[in-house]
DNA sequence: TTGATTGCAAAGCATTTGCATGCTA
DNA sequence: TAGCATGCAAATGCTTTGCAATCAA
């Protein structure tokens, strides 16, 4: 009895109609799965995701998140996004820009960032190859301004104080 | 007894400084890992090398290799690379110039490629954004020339005999 | 001698799968 | 009603860890 409530979201639509693309069913959870994801802005994980979705219905599985980020991946809502840290994250990609990330190795913060030519050099690369690009990942690990002013201040506090 | 042998490339030079700047001893299964990664130009996985390795002396354990790759990472041998396939692959990292990958998804190849101008847009990037790099990951999936031309000649051959 | 190293087996993780029950269309 | 979906538990695949025996320095 839950299922109910009209599509709202352009994102709620496109998941039904893959829904019905592909045979499947609409079910609750599912339906509360999106909803929680799309709240977020976050590059969040399957267990961040299963976390948050569990406060506000503790009955649903794991396993269940499991399989509807992959139904939303392949719906085009989400994108995977792999940092090195072990685990899958997942970030909108509905209208959303493609973007590349800098992760910062102190914080675990994570900028997104574009550039055109960044692309477009990609593309050149891949043409110089012949080769047909599907999609590119860019990851730039490093450290990030807060962490380096922090690090500054302790350098200046320490010496001060010897 | 098999501990033997002078050193005789840089790179078993670096090894044995790291070993002994880290109060880490020489042993003989990690000369013949070492040795057996050094003969490659491929990225391995840690399996594809324990199996190389086990060819040359099968009392050599997993577990050793795995723990021998990550001294040869911190030795800065070796360097760590994930292409998406759930294992880490190691690729030579001594007096190699960096560069970032193409992998295609129909035969696995994958292509090394690097662009100079490539490098100085990402650390724009980063100087735009005050963030500090350490290190940085570019991974082009697609689809190779080869596998390119084969779909071409099946499409042209199917096309020929309806 | 002494502490690092090894190989095995067991443990850890993230993720997937088998299956009986439940629910959508 | 038929068949997909669910949640649990078990299985998987890669990697790490505990431990007793071994070995380098």
């Amino acid at each position: 009895m839950t299922t109910a409530e009209e599509p709202r979201t352009e994102e709620q639509e496109v998941f039904l109609k893959h829904i019905q693309r592909k045979g499947l069913k609409r079910t609750s959870q599912r339906d509360l799965i999106l909803d929680v994801f799309l709240r977020t802005e976050d590059h969040l994980s399957n267990e961040d995701l299963y976390q948050l979705v569990k406060k506000e219905d503790p009955t649903v599985g794991q396993t269940t998140v499991y399989r509807t980020l992959k139904i939303l991946t392949e719906a085009g809502l989400a994108r995977e996004v792999r940092f090195g840290d072990g685990r899958t994250h997942y970030e909108h990609n509905y209208k959303h820009q493609h973007h590349d990330h800098m992760i910062c190795s102190e914080c675990g913060k994570i900028i997104e960032f574009f550039s055109a030519e960044l692309e477009a050099l990609q593309d050149e690369m891949a043409a110089k190859h012949e080769f047909e690009i599907t999609q590119h990942l860019l990851r730039i690990i490093g450290r990030c301004s807060e962490c380096r002013q922090a690090e500054k201040q302790n350098a200046a506090n320490s010496s001060a104080s010897p």
